[in-house]
DNA sequence: CCACATGTTCATTT
DNA sequence: AAAATGAACATGTG
């Protein structure tokens, strides 16, 4: 992973906090006293959250939201100076001791930065579904069950099932043929709708999460107003369900429940 | 200028 | 009361 590859066990030397609207739970002070002189020792992602483990009972968490990055910025040194770029929406900024700094960049400052004893105690916290890829399909199933609403928005809920935004919410539909304004899906459906999460998450996690290289065959390369369906041609439909926009072909996703 | 956007949370309604 | 629904948040882009 590219934290691991980067920031592990490399001691902090200060963190500043450009713009404090991403910080949650606590303050630009305690953050740089929590982590000045420490390293990250490992990571651990849960969702569409990331963990980053200090030492045994101290933990910073990373929520990118809707356009947060990460830049790992190599030290660059010229005639004796630490050369100062980062990201023009830079919020946090970590430097480490060896003059390599790490950017959390933000536009929109919906992601999040805090800390936490431990990731257990912090999902139960903020009450955050079990991560779709350790899911198995009977715990699939499970959740599912006996729940009435739309199936696109029941996949948006991180409270349910952790790691499913909007757009591979919809490209798992896509691939399982389901309408996402479905119902009460059956468990053949359910089946289907698992299957096609893990396969796609898994391909997104292979590609780096770029969706310019996933497969012309996924509706992501053609989820926009004008596109059609990869399958079978058909011009994609588009609606808002459980609040966000969702892109789907009449033809092979059918509406089911 | 207006509509819209890869996410989460909180208030309101069913 | 649990589940469902919709608005709000902040800023950039078409």
């Amino acid at each position: 992973m590219y934290l691991q590859a980067t920031i592990l066990l490399q001691p902090v030397r200060t963190v500043a906090v450009l713009d404090e609207r991403i910080l949650s739970g606590v303050s630009a002070e305690a953050l740089d006293l929590s982590l000045a002189g420490k390293q990250f020792i490992s990571t651990q992602r849960h969702g569409k959250r990331l963990f980053l483990r200090l030492q045994d009972d101290l933990w910073l968490t990373l929520h990118l939201g809707l356009t947060g990055s990460l830049f790992y910025l190599p030290a660059r040194v010229v005639e004796a100076d630490v050369v100062e770029v980062v990201p023009s929406h830079t919020r946090l900024l970590i430097s480490f001791q060896n003059d390599c700094r790490l950017a959390f960049d933000d536009p929109r400052i919906f992601g999040e930065v805090g800390l936490t004893k431990s990731p257990s105690i912090f999902l139960a916290e903020r009450k955050i579904g079990p991560d779709a890829l350790q899911l198995n399909l009977d715990g699939f199933l499970e959740i599912m069950h006996g729940r009435r609403g739309a199936i696109k928005a029941m996949l948006l809920n991180q409270s349910l099932v952790a790691g499913l935004g909007n757009l591979y919410a919809d490209e798992s539909l896509f691939q399982a043929g389901i309408c996402p304004r479905s119902r009460s899906l059956g468990e053949k459906e359910l089946m289907a709708l698992f299957s096609s999460i893990q396969e796609v998450l898994k391909t997104a996690l292979s590609t780096g999460a770029n969706l310019a290289n996933l497969p012309d065959s996924y509706l992501l390369p053609h989820r926009h107003a004008a596109g059609t369906c990869p399958r079978d041609g058909s011009q994609l439909k588009h609606e808002k369900i459980g609040g966000r926009t969702s892109y789907y072909c009449p033809k092979h996703q059918k509406i089911v429940g």
